[in-house]
DNA sequence: TTTGAATCTTTACATGTGTAAAACTTCTTG
DNA sequence: CAAGAAGTTTTACACATGTAAAGATTCAAA
C-alpha cells in the first residue's frame, strides 16, 4: 500500500511538521554535508514520511549561482544534436548543475530569444551550437556579461570576444577523408550543405585546401534550385536526383558536407540503382559523409564518414564552461579540437 | 555600429532609468495592452536606449501561474520523439507558453526526478511520454495534486487517476498495417520491441488481435538473447542478423513493433543480402515498421510503416493540458486518439 | 564535570517582481 | 469647462528561500 504522505509546500511548514529550524533545512537541501551527521540522518529520514519538493524558483532567486546551464541548439530534430545534447546534460549533472535546453528554431530571431530566455532564467552559463549569422552577434556579446559562453560544433562567423569553442577542427577531419577517398580512389567532388551555419563554410574550405594538398582540382556538385532548410536528407535525395536524372555524376566519389545530406544523396543513388549495380559490375559511384550520424551504419550501403568525438565534445564544453563559472580559467580565451577519426564503411 | 546599451538589470533600475513606474511596467512586460496605448508606445521607444531583459525567476515565483508546460520525454535521441517534442513546443509557444524539457534517460529514477524538477518549477502543467513502470506511478498520483499531467504516445500500464492521454490508438494503426499485409502477401510475423513502455505490450497485443480476426495464426520472431535497449536499431539488427545467419525467416513478412526496429531488421536483410536478391527472383522477404520515423523514407528500400500524426498529437496535448490549466476542462478524463494512416513505401 | 568548539535555533533582513490600495494625473464626454 | 472614467504613481506588503548575527544547545575531550 502506498500510504498517502503529507502534501508540504514550504519550507516553513516543513520546519514546523518535522521540528528542523527553516536555515538548518536550507543548508541541508544546499548540502547535506553542511550540517551535523546525526541532523542530515534526522531529516533524511523525517523527509520520508511527507511529500515536499522544494521550490527552485525561490532558491535560485537567491543563491549567487543559479545551478542553471543554459544549451542552445538550432534543432531537436538532429541526431546529431541530440546525441551532442546527451552528452552535455550527463556532464553537467555530474557537475551538480541542471540543463536548460532551448531551440532557436534555426533562425536568429528565435536565437535571440532563446538567450534572453537563459538571461531571463539566471542561467550561470550558455553552450550554444551557434548559426553564426551576423545579427545574432550582438545578442552573443552583450550576454556575454551576464555569463560565460562556449560555442560548439561551429562558431559564429565574426569572433565574439570572452567566448570559447569547443568542436571539431574541420581542417583536420575533412583533410583525413579526402585523403582516404583520394588515396582509394577518384579524388572527391563536394557536395556541400546549405549555408545555415558556419560549418558550412569551414568544410567548404578545408575541402579546397586538401584539394590542392593533395594536387587535384577541387569541384563542387551544382546544388542551384534545391531548397537551402534545416532538412538536409531532403536536400541531398533533391540535389543528386537531379543530377543523376540527367545522367551526371553516375561514377563519380561525392564527399557531402554531413552525413545527412550523405543519406539523402545515397538514398537518390539507390533510386537510380547506381549501388546495386556496382555488386556487378562496379559503377564506381561512392559517396561519404561527414559526422558519424548514429543512423549512418544502418544505411545500405552503411555510410563512409569522419567520427566526432561527440562525447568528448560533450565533457569539454560543460568543463570549459564550469571553469569559466568558477572564474579558474585564464581570461585567454580558448578553442579546443576534439580528433575525429575516419569510419570506413560501405559506401565509399 | 552596434553602440553599447546601457546594462540594466533589475526593474527598478528601469522605472529610475526611463522615468516609467514599476508597478507599470510590471504590467507593461505582463501584457503591453494592459496599459494605455502612449504609455505602452513611450515604454517600447525608451527600451530600445537599454539592456534590460527581465528576470524570470522573480516574475514566476509570484504569479499564480508560471506559465511554463514541463514535457518529459525517455530519450532525446530518438527521432520520434524530438518531432513530437517540436510540435509541442510549437503549439505551446502559440498559447503563450514556456516549454521546459527533461529527459528521463529512459529509467525509472531518471523519470521520477524529472518530475520532482517540473514540481520544484512550479510548472503549471506536464506532458509525459512514459515508461509506464509501475514505480513511477506513485509519483505521477502526487504530482497530478500540483499540476495537470497529459500523457503522450504511451500511457502508464496501471492508470493514474485525473490524468489525460493523447496519442494514437495501437489498435488501430496496428490493425492498418497488419490487414494490409496480410491482404498483399504472407501474414506477417511480429518482431515485438523492447518492454520499456506500454506500448510494447499494446502493440503485441494489437497484433494478436488483428491476427485472429483476419484468421491467421500470430507468430513471434524470437528475440531472447537480444540486449533490451532503447537502441532499438541495434536490436533490430541484432536479433534479425542471428535469425538470417541461421537461415530463419528469409521468406517472411516481418512487422516491426517500430520503425527503429525496421531500420535495424532492413539492415541485417541487407547484409545477407536478402533485398538485392528480391530484383532477381523474389525472395518475398518483407519487413514493415510503425511510425513513420523522419528517416523511414530515405532507407533502402524505404520503409513501408503506418505513420502517426505527431503534428496532431503535439497540438492536442497542449490543447488538452491547457484546458485543464486553466480548469475549462471537464472534471472527466479525457482520451484523444489521433488518427494514423498507412505509408506503403518499397520494403513491404 | 567542565569547557570550548561545533552546531542549531531564533530573529531579521535580502532577492526581484506581483499586486493591492489610495492619491494623483490624464483623458474623455457632454 | 466640469465631471467622471481611466490610467499612473506612490506606498506597502507578499512570495519562498538565502543568509547573517546573536544566543542557546549539544558534543567531545580533558
Amino acid at each position: 500500500m502506498t500510504k498517502v504522505k503529507q502534501k508540504i509546500s514550504t519550507m516553513k511548514e516543513l520546519s514546523e511538521a518535522i521540528g528542523i529550524s527553516r536555515p538548518t533545512l536550507s543548508r541541508y537541501f544546499q548540502d547535506p554535508d553542511s550540517v551535523r551527521a546525526s541532523t542530515s540522518d534526522k531529516i533524511k529520514e523525517r523527509l520520508e514520511g511527507v511529500d515536499y519538493v522544494y521550490n527552485f524558483i525561490a532558491t535560485r532567486q537567491n543563491r549567487k549561482s543559479s545551478g542553471l546551464i543554459g544549451v542552445i541548439v538550432p534543432h531537436y530534430n538532429d541526431l546529431f544534436f541530440t546525441s551532442l545534447l546527451e552528452a552535455i546534460e550527463s556532464a553537467a549533472r555530474a557537475e551538480g548543475y541542471t540543463v536548460i535546453t532551448q531551440g532557436s528554431d534555426g533562425d536568429a530571431e528565435g536565437e535571440i530569444q532563446a538567450v534572453a530566455r537563459l538571461r531571463s532564467m539566471n542561467a550561470d552559463g550558455a553552450i550554444i551550437a551557434p548559426l553564426g549569422l551576423e545579427s545574432s552577434n550582438e545578442t552573443f556579446r552583450s550576454a556575454r556579461a551576464d555569463f560565460p559562453i562556449v560555442f560548439v560544433d561551429s562558431r559564429p562567423e565574426e569572433d565574439v570576444p570572452g567566448t570559447d569553442f569547443v568542436g571539431t577542427d574541420n581542417r583536420q577531419s575533412v583533410s583525413i577523408i579526402v585523403e582516404y577517398l583520394d588515396r582509394t580512389g577518384t579524388p572527391p567532388i563536394f557536395l556541400g550543405m546549405p549555408k545555415l551555419n558556419n560549418n558550412a563554410l569551414e568544410r567548404e574550405a578545408a575541402y579546397i585546401e586538401s584539394a590542392h594538398r593533395l594536387g587535384f582540382e577541387p569541384k563542387f556538385v551544382e546544388t542551384r534550385g534545391a531548397a537551402e532548410s534545416w532538412q538536409f536528407e531532403a536536400f541531398g535525395l533533391d540535389v543528386m536526383d537531379a543530377h543523376f536524372s540527367n545522367g551526371r555524376h553516375m561514377s563519380d566519389t561525392i564527399l557531402c558536407a554531413n552525413d545527412r545530406i550523405a543519406i539523402g544523396a545515397i538514398r537518390a543513388a539507390n533510386k537510380h540503382g547506381l549501388f546495386a549495380r556496382s555488386t556487378d559490375g562496379h559503377s564506381g559511384l561512392r559517396i561519404a559523409g561527414h559526422d558519424d550520424h548514429p543512423l549512418s551504419q544502418y544505411m545500405f550501403p552503411a555510410v563512409t564518414t569522419v567520427g566526432q568525438d561527440i562525447v568528448g565534445i560533450g565533457n569539454t564544453s560543460v568543463k570549459v564552461l564550469v571553469e569559466r563559472i568558477l572564474g579558474e580559467h585564464d581570461v585567454e580565451k580558448s578553442t579546443s579540437f576534439e580528433d575525429s577519426s575516419l569510419k570506413v564503411r560501405e559506401s565509399a
